[in-house]
DNA sequence: CCAACCTAACTGTGATCACAGATCACGACA
DNA sequence: TGTCGTGATCTGTGATCACAGTTAGGTTGG
C-alpha cells in the first residue's frame, strides 16, 4: 500500500573519534558549512515530496504514518512532521478522523492549477530568458536530450519524467528568484501525482507527442533571447500537457 | 485554510433520537456535514499565522517552543506541529542549533517577493475583475470605508491594517481561484512581518498616502469591469508600499 | 582588569505511551 | 438472505520523558 519507501540511503559516516586532530590548526574545518545537520523529519519529507512529485504515490491513496515509519525505518515522530508540512502545502490532506492521503483533485480544481501554472511559471520563464547564460542554456538542452532518449523506442517513464522535471526547474532556476521556485514546487507536488501517473501509464504520450515540439521551441526561444516566445512555448507546453490529462484521467466529480 | 479538510461549517443541531424518525423520509441527516472536530495543532496554527500577518511578531523574534506552548496552554506537541507547518511556508525559519525565529528578509528577497505578488496578485485581481458581483464590489467598497475611518484623525494602525487585509482579500476571493488564495496568502505571511510592523511604527503613512488614492482607482476599476485598470491599480498600490518599505525599514544585508 | 573556561539552564528532536474515534469483518437476529 | 449491532484493530492526536547541542552567565586564573 505504502509502494514500498526505500531510504535512498543514510548518510553512514563516523564522525572522528575524539582527540584525533590537533588543535589550533586551521585546517579544512574552516571551509566545511556547519555540515547541515539535517533533521530525520526533514529526510522524511524530502522521500515523500520525490515520490509525489514522480507520481509514486496514486491520488486517492491512504498513508498509514506507522506504515511509513517503519518503511523508512524510523520512528513515527519525524513521519508526522514531514505528513504536517505537506498537508499544510496540500500536497497530502488529512481526513477528519481517518487516515492521510494524497488527495484526489477535482475538474476544476485540476483547471484552476493549470491556469495557475502558466501565470507563474510562464513569468519565470520571461525572467529567466532575459538573464539566463549560455552554460545554463547548455543544461537545459542537456535535459532535453536525456528527455528525448527516454521517450525513444523503449520508452522509459521514469526518466522521462525525471528529465522533464529537470529541464524545467533548471530554466526556473536561471531566473535567479529562490522564493519563485519555492512557489512553483508546491504547484508541481500538487499537480504531480496527476501528471506523472497518467506519464507512466500512458508512455506513448512521449514520442512525437507535443512536449518535443513544444521543448524545441523554448530552447529556441532561449538561443534567441526572446522572452515573449519562451513563455509562449513553455505554455503550449503546460496546456497540451493538461489537456491530455483532461482527456484519459479519471478526475473526480 | 490549513491542513485539515474543512467539512463545510459545523450546523449546531441535536441528533434525532433513536427512533424519532421515519425511514425512507429524507431528513435533515442529509443537511449535516459532520461537524468540524478542529485539532489543537491547527488552533494554534491559526494563531501564530495570525500574530505573523497582523506584524505582531517583529522580524528576527525569537520563538520558544515552550514557551509559546506555556502561553497558549497547551502541551508542546500542538505546537511543535503548527512551527513545522508555518517552517515549511519559511514564514518561520528554525536555525540549526539554536531556536526558531521569524525570518529577516534580505533586500533581495524583499523585492523578490514584490516582484511575485506583483504578478500573482496582479492576476488575481485581473481575473476577480472579470467575474466580480455588484455584492461583493459593494463588500470591497466596505472595507475600503473602513479603511479610510481607521486612517482619520486619531489613526488606529492596527484596524487599518486588519482594513486592508480584508479590502484585498475580499477582492482576490472573487476570483473564486480557492489555490490562488491559498498562494496569496503565503506571500502576505513571508510579506506581514516587515509590511504591517512598519504600519505600526509609522500611522503617517496611512493618510494621505497612495493606498487611499490606489484604492479608489481600484474601487472604480471594479465598477467599470475593467481588468486591465484593476491590476493596473493594485500593481501600484503594491510598488507604493513597497517603495515605503524599501525607504525606511531596515532590511538586512 | 580582562580573558578564558566551565557549569547550569535552556533549546529542538526523537521515542514511547495513552486515548478517543473510525473502520472493517464477523456473527446474530429478523 | 439481507441488515444491523458489536467487538477487535487500526487510525491520528496529544502528553511525557530522555538526550545531544548550544547559549549564557558566573567564576577562576592570568
Amino acid at each position: 500500500m505504502v509502494a514500498r519507501v526505500q531510504p535512498s540511503v543514510a548518510p553512514p559516516m563516523r564522525l572522528a573519534s575524539p582527540g584525533a586532530g590537533k588543535l589550533g590548526e586551521v585546517s579544512a574545518l574552516d571551509e566545511v558549512g556547519s555540515l547541515q545537520h539535517e533533521t530525520l523529519g526533514e529526510r522524511v519529507t524530502g522521500e515523500l515530496r520525490a515520490l509525489l512529485i514522480a507520481g509514486r504515490l496514486a491520488p486517492g491513496e491512504k498513508l498509514s504514518l506507522r506504515r511509513v515509519a517503519e518503511a523508512l525505518g524510523v520512528s513515527m515522530m519525524p513521519v508526522r512532521e514531514a505528513v504536517s508540512r505537506l498537508a499544510a502545502d496540500k500536497a497530502l490532506e488529512v481526513l477528519p478522523g481517518r487516515a492521510v492521503r494524497v488527495p484526489v483533485l477535482t475538474l476544476a480544481q485540476f483547471r484552476e492549477l493549470t491556469r495557475i501554472r502558466l501565470v507563474v511559471e510562464g513569468f519565470a520563464a520571461e525572467e529567466a530568458t532575459k538573464v539566463i547564460t549560455d552554460a545554463q542554456i547548455a543544461v537545459v538542452a542537456q535535459h532535453e536530450a536525456a528527455f528525448l532518449a527516454a521517450a525513444k523506442d523503449p520508452p522509459d517513464p521514469a526518466a522521462a519524467v525525471g528529465a522533464n522535471r529537470d529541464l524545467h526547474f533548471a530554466l526556473y532556476e536561471a531566473a535567479g528568484m529562490p522564493s519563485l521556485i519555492e512557489m512553483i514546487s508546491r504547484l508541481w507536488l500538487k499537480a504531480g501525482p496527476i501528471l506523472n501517473l497518467d506519464m507512466r501509464h500512458e508512455p506513448r504520450r512521449l514520442d512525437g507527442g507535443s512536449a518535443v515540439v513544444a521543448h524545441a521551441q523554448l530552447l529556441d526561444a532561449l538561443r534567441r533571447r526572446d522572452p515573449a516566445a519562451a513563455r509562449q512555448a513553455l505554455v503550449e507546453d503546460i496546456s497540451a500537457a493538461a489537456d491530455h490529462i483532461e482527456r484519459t484521467a479519471r478526475l473526480a466529480e
